[in-house]
Order: C-alpha cells, then structure tokens, then sequence
DNA sequence: GCAGCCCTATTACCT
DNA sequence: ACAGGTAATAGGGCTGCG
C-alpha cells in the first residue's frame, strides 16, 4: 500500500452490479496521470417525519419496507436543521446511488413522513461534500496499484484503500497538458449542418506550443482528418480540451460528423464519446472540457462575443480585418484554391486566439471551481446562481443544515434600491464615495439569513432581534447564521489572500494564482445576495432579500443626511455611493459619523477633477486626474449603438470634458456628418448589434433586429436565444424594421445614411450638447436639399 | 393622411 | 436561470386636425 498525493482533475462515477465507484481523475506530484477508483461510499437522503410524528415510529416503519427496498444498507435518526430549526430526520444510506430518487419517491409516500430531502443530490457531489474533496485542489490517500484491463488512458490505475484526504495548503496547480482546437466546416449555402456538411479543417495548438492542421482531402470527405484528430489528440493526451463555442457547436458537429463516418470519437479517457452532461454541457470523461464561451460573460467590456473580439480586448491577439473571415465566405474561401491559404491562417489564428484567451481565462476558471466545488468542466456553464448555490450546498452540509428541494415559486417583485437625481451640469472636484461590499455587510451585521429569518406569527427568540426598516423583518441575532458564517469567511479570505497579494510580485505564478483566488472569492460574495433574492434558490425566502435592501436604503438616506449636516453637497449617489465635493477635512467627519452610527465602512473610490451628469440617472462622464474618461451608462458603453454615434459621443465628451469647447464639439459633428454622407466612414461602423433574448417566433412586434434575424434564418443560419444579430438599416420606404438587413447581406451603397445622422449621431451627440444649449439643427451641416426631398417623394408613392 | 400623444415591448445598462 | 432601478428606442393605437 502506498500514499499517493494528488490534483483533482475530473469525477465521475459508475454502478456495477449495484455496486458504486468514484473514479477520481488526477495528477500526482510526480506528473503522472492517475485514476483512483474508490469504492464502497454509500449514497444517502433523508425522509423528514411530519412535525407531530416520533421519529422513532417513522425509521421502525421504513424498516420494514426494507424488503422492497433491497439496496438499503444503513438507517438512522440523525439532528439536522431545516432553515435553522433544529429536527430530528431518518438518514437513509444506499448502496446504489441511482435508485436513491425511485427510494425517496416511495418512502416520501409512507403515512407520517412529510417529505424526503437531498435525494436530489448527484453521487459524485455527495462524495465530494461529505467527504470534503475539492476539484481543482491537492489530496493524499492510500492506495494499491490495479491492473488497467480496460485501456484506460491514464499512467496508472488506483484503488483507494482509505478516503482521500484535502490538502487545503498547497495551493499550486501541477503543469497540465492543454489542446486548444477550432474547426472550420464547409457548406456551399447557408450554415452548415453536421448532417451532411463535412469539416474541412481543424487547427489545433497545445500549451507546449505544436500546431497542427488537419486538412480534408477532398470537399466531400473527412473520414481520414476526423481520424486523425481523434489519433492526435489520443497521442498527446491532454487533460484540458479548450475551444470556443465547443458545447453548443464544435463537438456536437464532431460526433455527427464521427458517426456519419462510421468512426466513434473517443476522445476521452476511457475510450467513448464526449457526452452531454449536467448544465448543457459535455462532459469528456477523464479530462476537463472547457469552452472559453462560457467566460465570455467575465468581460462585460466586449459587447459581441466573438472570440476575435475577445483575444482582441485581452491583448492576446488582433486579428486584422484583412485576415477576418466571416463565416458566409467560408465556403467561397474553401472553394477557391488561391483563397484556401488565407481560411488556413485564419483558422490557425482562431486556435490561437483560444490558446491565448485559455492563458487569460484558466487561473480563475480553476480558482473558482475548487472554491465553488464543482468540477473544473462544468463550473464555467453553471450559471452564478448555481455556482453560489453549490458554495453553499457545502457550508450547509458542514453546518448541519439540510438542503432544501427546488420548488417553483410565483414571482414577487421587492423594492430595491435608491438611486438620486443627478444635478445636471459639469461639476469639479467630486469624490465619489462607496460603501465597501454594502449588502454582504449589511447581511453580516443584521445577521439576515434565511436560517435567522422569524415569521410573523413565530414570538420574538429570548436573544432578540435585527428589526429591517419599512418592511419589519425580523432576524434572530443569535446565532449567526448561515449567511452570516459564510460571508464573513469570505470576506475574511479574501483579505487574507490580498494581503499576500501585495508582497509578491505581480509577473510570479503565485500572484496570477492568488490574483485568480480572490476574484473567485469577490465573484460569490457579491452574488450572494442576488442569489437570496432569486425565486429558483433552494434558500430563497423574498423577505431575506427584501430586508437587505431595505437597510441599504437606509444607510444610503442617513449617509446623505449626515453628509448634508456637514453641509457636504450631495450631487449623485446610487445604490450604495455618493458623489460629493471633494473636501478632505469634511469627508473624514463623514467617515467617522458613518462608521459609529450606521456600524458599516464608507471608503474612497475615486476623485473625479471634473464631472459631466445629463438630465438621466445612471448616465455620466467623469474626467479623472490622469486624464481617462469614466464613462457611464452612456451610448459609448452601449453595445447597441451603432459605432458612428459612440465615436461621437465619445470625441464630444473629451473635448468638453478636457478642452472645455462646445464649439469644438459641434464643428466636429458637423464634420462627421459630412464625412458619413460622403461614405468616408467604415461600414463596420454603421452595424448595430441587438441580442436575440428568446427565439424569433416568440417575438410580439416586429422590430429591426428581429426582422434581420429573419433573414438570416432564411438563408439557413440557425439563430437562438442569446445571439448577436448585426444588421443596417438600408435605403428604402417604410418602417425601420422593413429596411433593416443583417451585416453580411448588405452592401455599402444601401445604407440610409440619414438613418444614421438623424437616429444614431444626432441623439448620441445632443445627449451632452443640449446641456449647452445646443439645437439640432445647430449640429446639421446644411439643410436638407431637393435629391433628398425627391427620395422622401417616390417612398410615399412606393406604398 | 399624419403629427402628436401615450403605452408597451424590448434591450442594455448601473450598482 | 443572481437582484431591482433606470434610460432609451421603435412600433402601434388612438385622437384630432380642417
């Protein structure tokens, strides 16, 4: 028997003959692969008695269905709490875990038993809570080497003779192997369909630097270039697969494509198919899936998000216009055998772009799912719900704390918070102070926790109660609860690891780790309450969420009040910040009356040397010492407005901002137009990008995105939820959504340009201008002339 | 027939 | 498929003008 120490890549499980086994798949600290199978871990769920029932009667009665329940090892009476009630629940432990939901179902029926609980909890993440193993993260068990009969693609294959044991110390990531891949698919019209359109090309690159391309032969056959990926990647053996739209697109394609050639894409580890998992998301048994689409939203800067874009805004990798292919021309670039070199490069620089993004993205990616829990592939398509959920799935359990079923609820909205209104103008001097993590804060000092929360008909505890302003809300003060425990471990943490983060270099691989760790840990606290208010919790309870908010609003109206008996001018403030005159002496009396009467910490973000508010809430422009614009809320920072009026926008708030002209302003406005309606401007920035939020059909009006989607589904582009359309609005009679075209179907000498002055510039531009006074017709170069009269003419007599 | 108003649907933002 | 608060546009229905 031998101790071996390992780096949790993957889990998985099986049931042989009733029989279960965790196959741990990981890293030892020599480099080796491993797989460590541990058997004999019995699953469990518990049957919670009705409130006037002995428990003891209750576990005597399941007992006795025993005989019909054969799998049945272990019964017990066990303390647990439910939303902190303390009770005494029937814990039933199964051999096999997959007839645990059949078990709960029939036992839940027995007279006397009210309901069962946690039989929803998957085998792999049973073992892993309760027996305190985290993905992404060291641990040390005893073991015996097994034969390896089933060509199982790993160094060695172990069996665990104890229970592994986590290393929460060691805090290093072993070197993995990585393979980014892209593929390019060929289809003479419209998208391509797995079903009878082949893959041309895949390009791959490993983190040791080898690219390869696999090229078909012929536009018809690729039989040979999906073999001999599949023989690659077999031969290289990574343990992190990554790509970029991989789930939805790439491998689905890939196992069609396989199968159609009669070949299996057994890329894994144990010789099958990748498999759709939990979360839609495909699992690759033995390694770790990961699809760089499910970061995307980690960027919020990049508004379309394609990987170019991305790698783009990361500094990894500009992919020149001239390089960019659109996925329209790929078949012309396929076909034409002078063009076929430039859709090589492109594809080889897509795979760069993931390798590069990959370097980016991973340190989090594998920060996060050993702090949430979940394996490493399926933490990126949980969505922030799920991921603070599972955080909290394994405190819970620490605490004693049943987990809750999923139910439906009816939504209810709540009242949120206070946003004021801004003093219209320029302003100078402004510091803009923040409440440091207001509602996790608030949530520990209140003790606000669905376990805290009392009822209105329940009498107040002996130890007294947090009482929410407005709304009433009562919380326990003892003891702390759950969200309590959990937030002010984070936060703790996260100091921890800040502290350490400030004496290391920031180029080491410890800081990038650690840098990593506490953006995890920032991630969960921040969502945490979020996640209370969200009707799909497990721990939702309206009035936890409600209570946070309604102290937020309260220490936000005092800090004003307060702020105003120092006679600080106030000029904005939203949610939990106030932009106030800069006046040190002032701002430290603020600090300090904060601090004693509210028991929550106000710090300094940022002085702004001067300050541009419109009219509108949530819209401002700030110039800062260093002479960066922060830019808010405004069409600059808007993803759906067409490039033309953000430069715009952009350009006017510099200058007035910085130089302090409007004349400057409105001349260079007036410039542009000329520029646009000579078609000296770019057609990429004419596109304006709108989001498909459900699919087309579901539409109620007709709307300019909705209508290009049309076309582009038409034309055989398969479109869903979540998509990016890019349309124009062209030349033409009627409504805006008649003359609206995807990008890649129109040409440059169709666009209305007048569109663009009068519905994207103009407003863009007036939006700051009309604080100074300045008209419309003041931005205009000249008046409309006679040809565009004539157009308006024979539009009228089109319909 | 259409300008003007109001309302709704839709999207993307802020904290 | 983490919350509510907010701005802004386009479409559509309705009113009233002459």
């Amino acid at each position: 028997m031998t101790t071996c120490r390992f780096w949790l890549l993957d889990i998985n499980y099986e049931v042989k003959n009733h029989q279960p086994e965790v196959w741990l798949w990981g890293i030892d600290n020599n480099g080796r692969r491993v797989l460590i199978i541990d058997r004999g871990f019995h699953a469990y769920f518990y049957a919670i008695p009705a409130s006037n029932e002995k428990p003891e009667s209750i576990a005597e009665k399941i007992k006795q269905m025993v005989s019909s329940l054969p799998f049945i090892t272990n019964i017990k009476i066990v303390d647990r709490k439910l939303f902190g009630k303390p009770l005494k629940v029937i814990k039933i432990n199964c051999q096999d875990p997959d007839l645990i939901p059949e078990y709960a179902k029939k036992i839940s029926r027995l007279d006397g038993v009210e309901k069962c609980l946690e039989d929803d909890i998957r085998y792999s993440m049973r073992y892993m809570i309760d027996n305190n193993i985290v993905p992404c993260s060291w641990h040390e068990v005893e073991v015996e080497e097994e034969q390896n009969p089933e060509r199982i693609q790993v160094d060695k294959v172990l069996l665990a003779k104890s229970r592994p044991k986590h290393l929460p110390k060691l805090i290093e990531v072993p070197k993995l192997r990585i393979l980014g891949f892209s593929i390019i698919c060929y289809s003479p019209k419209g998208a391509p369909k797995p079903e009878k359109n082949p893959v041309v090309i895949i390009s791959t690159i490993t983190n040791n630097g080898e690219k390869r391309q696999f090229i078909a032969e012929t536009s018809e056959k690729d039989d040979k270039i999906i073999s001999k990926f599949i023989n690659y990647i077999k031969s290289f053996d990574p343990d992190i697969i990554v790509g970029y739209g991989t789930n939805r697109n790439d491998l689905p394609y890939l196992t069609v494509r396989a199968k159609r050639n009669g070949l299996t894409l057994n890329i894994d580890r144990v010789n099958s198919e990748p498999h759709t998992s939990v979360y839609g998301h495909i699992s690759i048994t033995g390694r770790a899936n990961i699809d760089l689409y499910d970061y995307a939203d980690e960027f919020p800067d990049v508004k379309v998000k394609t990987l170019e874009n991305i790698a783009d805004y990361l500094g990894v990798k500009k992919i020149e216009e001239r390089t960019l292919i659109e996925d329209i021309d790929f078949a012309e670039n396929w076909e034409n055998p002078q063009k076929r070199a430039t859709l090589l490069k492109f594809s080889m620089e897509n795979t760069e772009c993931i390798i590069g993004v990959t370097e980016a993205i991973l340190d989090f990616a594998i920060q996060l799912s050993s702090l949430v829990g979940l394996p490493l592939d399926h933490i990126g398509t949980a969505a922030v719900g799920f991921r603070v959920e599972w955080f909290l799935i394994r405190h819970a359990y620490q605490m004693g704390e049943l987990i809750p079923k999923r139910v439906e609820r009816r939504y209810i909205p709540y009242a949120g918070a206070i946003v004021l209104k801004p003093k219209p103008g320029i302003h100078e001097n402004i510091a803009v102070l923040d409440f440091k993590s207001m509602y996790p804060n608030i949530m520990i000092a209140y003790n606000v926790s669905p376990d805290t929360y009392i009822p209105p008909e329940e009498p107040n505890p002996p130890s007294g109660v947090y009482i929410a302003p407005e709304v009433n809300h009562r919380f326990r003060k003892e003891p702390s609860g759950f969200y309590r425990e959990v937030l002010s471990k984070l936060i703790e943490a996260r100091d921890k690891v800040r502290a350490q983060l400030k004496r290391l270099s920031p180029k080491s691989p410890e800081y990038r780790l650690l840098d990593a760790r506490q953006k995890a840990i920032k991630v969960i606290t921040n969502a945490t309450y979020g996640y209370a208010g969200w009707i799909g919790a497990r721990w939702y309870i309206k009035p936890v969420a409600e209570a946070v908010t309604a102290w937020g609003r309260h220490t936000i109206t005092n800090t004003i009040k307060i702020a105003k008996s120092l006679s600080l001018e106030v000029i904005y403030g939203d949610t939990d910040s106030i932009f106030i005159r800069y006046d040190p002496k002032k701002i430290e009396k603020l600090f300090k009356a904060i601090e004693e009467k509210l028991g929550l910490e106000i710090k300094p973000d940022k002085i702004y040397s001067r300050i541009l508010f419109t009219e509108a809430k949530k819209r401002y422009c700030g110039l800062l010492p260093d002479g960066r614009l922060d830019t808010v809320g405004l069409e600059v920072v808007r993803g759906d407005w067409a490039n033309v009026a953000k430069k715009i926008q952009e350009k006017i708030l510099e200058v007035v901002l910085k130089e302090q002209t409007v004349r400057k302003a409105v001349e260079y406005v007036q410039e542009y137009i000329i520029n646009l309606r000579a078609k000296k401007i770019p057609y990429r920035d004419l596109i304006i990008w709108k989001t498909l939020t459900k699919p087309i059909e579901e539409y109620e009006v007709r709307a300019p995105h909705v209508e290009a989607a049309r076309l582009l589904q038409k034309e055989g582009w398969a479109l869903t939820a979540g998509d990016k359309i890019g349309y124009v609005i062209t030349l033409g009679s009627g409504k805006l959504y008649e003359r609206a075209k995807p990008y890649i179907f129109a040409s440059y000498d169709e666009i209305d340009m007048e569109y663009y002055v009068t519905k994207q510039i103009i407003p863009a531009a007036l939006r700051i201008l009309s604080l100074f006074g300045v008209r419309k017709q003041d931005l205009l170069p000249s008046k409309p002339t006679k040809p565009q009269t004539l157009l308006k003419f024979f539009g009228e007599n089109k319909k």
